[in-house]
DNA sequence: AGTTCATATCTAGTTATTTCGATATATAAA
DNA sequence: TTTATATATCGAAATAACTAGATATGAACT
């Protein structure tokens, strides 16, 4: 009967008893995780990376205001010109910003969508957490 | 006039041309970042710091089904008890999940609240960013 | 008290991220 | 075509995070 025998059905059936309930549990809960499309979890993961940094939440919080070049971003943030732009390009491949070139300027944009809910959320999370 | 007379300021006026308009530019930006509160920035940083990994994306979607204890989550995301523990007190730590103490059973749950929406939300914007 | 089992914490090794100066690219003006 | 300026990229050092084995804690059972 036991297919999928291994440590985790074994450790299983410890907890529940029955070796072929311990079995189903084990394939159910493998179940919920395989269904977990592995390239989607970690594309998901790259966009909560990029917003899990300080000056970035800043930056992003900046361009609520509107568009803006690298060299006000850099006096708004207080930080290098290579910070900043390495942080832009974090934000730009994570998809949360846009970019526009204008002669020798780059202007960046927040990218339409669900980045403003995004930080309206967290930012509500946080209220609840401590608040 | 100049109040705030740095390197910004002198970057900002070659960019404008007018020194008082510069200032004044490098003030209102300062002013935008300086409103936002610092503490609050990192704790915001911190809740999509514990979000932003495959492995504790897995096991909130996990927890999306109902309550949990840690054997039951170690199977399903095929990690060493040690390793899920830690996921699950930063998870604990930044209030996307709340725990039960139950006999020698630890059970985990979502925290009531953002966290669903979090998760639909990020969803949404990986799709349309692929598409 | 001693044993067992679920969980947490400690530790060290590895890997990833952040930071910023230096350099490269590219546009525009002289 | 030289010069200045805005931005990107490189490189290397410092810091932080992840991983997993080993050990510790603490509850339940004998």
């Amino acid at each position: 009967m036991a297919e999928v025998s291994d440590e985790a059905v074994n450790r299983m059936t410890r907890l529940i008893g029955d070796a072929d309930k311990a079995e189903c549990k084990v394939n159910k809960l493998r179940c919920i995780t395989n269904k977990l499309d592995e390239t989607q979890i970690k594309a998901e993961a790259e966009i909560f990376k990029a917003m899990a940094d300080p000056c970035r939440l800043k930056i992003l919080s900046l361009l609520r205001e509107g568009e803006l070049c690298v060299c006000e971003i850099m006096v708004a943030v207080d930080r290098p010109q290579s910070s900043t732009s390495h942080h832009l390009s974090l934000l730009k491949d994570a998809g949360l910003i846009k970019e526009r070139k204008d002669g020798r300027w780059s202007r960046y944009r927040l990218s339409e969508g669900a980045v403003i809910e995004m930080l309206n959320l967290v930012k509500l999370m946080n209220e609840v957490k401590y608040g």
